[in-house]
DNA sequence: CCACTTATGTGATGTAAATCATAGTCAACG
DNA sequence: CGTTGACTATGATTTACATCACATAAGTGG
């Protein structure tokens, strides 16, 4: 890959568009090109913590497994979005894994690297800042849902969070969207069969569409429209 | 409150510590100084974020409420802690409340102010981005939990977490460990009572001992020692 | 196009934890 | 010092959801 493309895909990134040009050939210089297949991990919770990740092209999901296995998606990241970040800044372990779904380019810049470029561009210290706060705030709010919601209302929630950030069409299936919101496959087949028949939504295989978000949202505050 | 107090009060912060006198006199005078009796709030989830917030003396918890009213409790800070940053930094309302737990001290630093003096110290931003994302971490590691562990399990690890941060003697209520384990207070009293007959705990009204935290961790990681 | 895998769908049954109910205990406070 | 209200405790009952068990599509790759 030459340079200049790898400028390129740094430039589409949210957290490196205001950068100039030159910033961005520096940074292009330092940045390596990794390809994975779906299915495949970038890295494994509890990896040392060598490399942050911007994602050129693809979708990648962070992921960590209860002790008795069962998988839940913490976050999912698509084109121009970074990951990988908090372990780096910290300088521990990976806290969770991060897996291709489809398959995914991305670029990775080397920790040490990533700090001495950040230590001297203070604008990006607060871009950073705007986009943990960002994360945080999301996380928080689903601590919340998974604590004190019903499986009704947390599906809905979700589907709305995706929708919000990708279009009425949601490319994924119910067992992704059981691990987004903490439940099993069975539940969340039950509750979008359900949510089929009031018409909310349609759905084919591997993909779900909201076709009256109005309903979807009164169900996602409400108690189950009693 | 004489400046020079409100210094020594930053100074003793986790965020602040690193400044010199000038820097800690010229945040000191930005500063003003608000008390709180048990049980006040400081903000409501919703509120403009006009400050954020250091903790003088005291101790707070940040909650966000579900549809049906039940509290969870995000996250508690005392003395030296931040909070309210991430509505400050974003700008959009406070997405929970803060609540005092005992009488509490608290020096606030208006919004602006804040991001003025964060642009022009890089260090700073970097200091921020670390708190940031440990708090990210952690609610990551909630998360997960709170879709696939059980009760039991959660509240091992909620005691273990506070344990790594007040010591040995937890001073909630079964009420408000429920409240950050998102469980009912009945279910807590029936875990902890369990805890107490196998020697892992004692409690006296309003506190918890953890007195094997081995046994405790050994809970919190396997399944309920089948 | 046929075997094979992955996704969706549905019923029967089990169970962890919520809910409801009631009571004892301790601290605070007029 | 007795009343009040928060905290702890424990039993009985309910329920939302998980688990188990199969069945039917819908892609996919040889």
């Amino acid at each position: 890959m030459l340079p200049a493309e790898k400028s390129e895909i740094l430039k589409n990134s949210l957290i490196f568009s205001s950068l100039n040009e030159d910033e961005l050939s520096g940074l292009a210089g330092l940045a390596i090109e990794r390809s994975f297949q779906a299915d495949e991990f970038i890295f494994w919770e509890g990896d040392e913590p060598d490399y942050f990740y911007v994602i050129a092209e693809g979708r990648i999901k962070v992921v960590k497994h209860s002790s008795s296995g069962k998988e839940f998606i913490i976050a999912f990241f698509e084109s121009g979005e970074m990951f990988g970040e908090v372990a780096v800044f910290e300088g521990k372990p990976y806290p969770a894994s991060a897996q291709a779904i489809s398959a995914t380019n991305v670029l990775g810049i080397r920790r040490r690297h990533f700090l001495d470029f950040l230590a001297t561009h203070p604008q990006m210290a607060m871009r950073i800042i705007n986009i943990l706060g960002g994360r945080l705030r999301d996380a928080q709010g689903r601590l919340k849902d998974l604590a004190g919601e019903r499986a009704q209302q947390r599906l809905a929630r979700i589907l709305l969070m995706l929708a919000s950030r990708m279009g009425h069409t949601i490319p994924f299936t119910r067992q992704e969207l059981a691990d987004m919101a903490g439940m099993t496959t069975e539940t969340t087949i039950r509750l979008t069969s359900q949510l089929k028949e009031r018409g909310i939504i349609s759905s084919v295989r591997g993909q779900l569409i909201i076709v009256d978000e109005a309903k979807l949202r009164a169900l996602a505050e409400g108690p189950p429209t009693v």
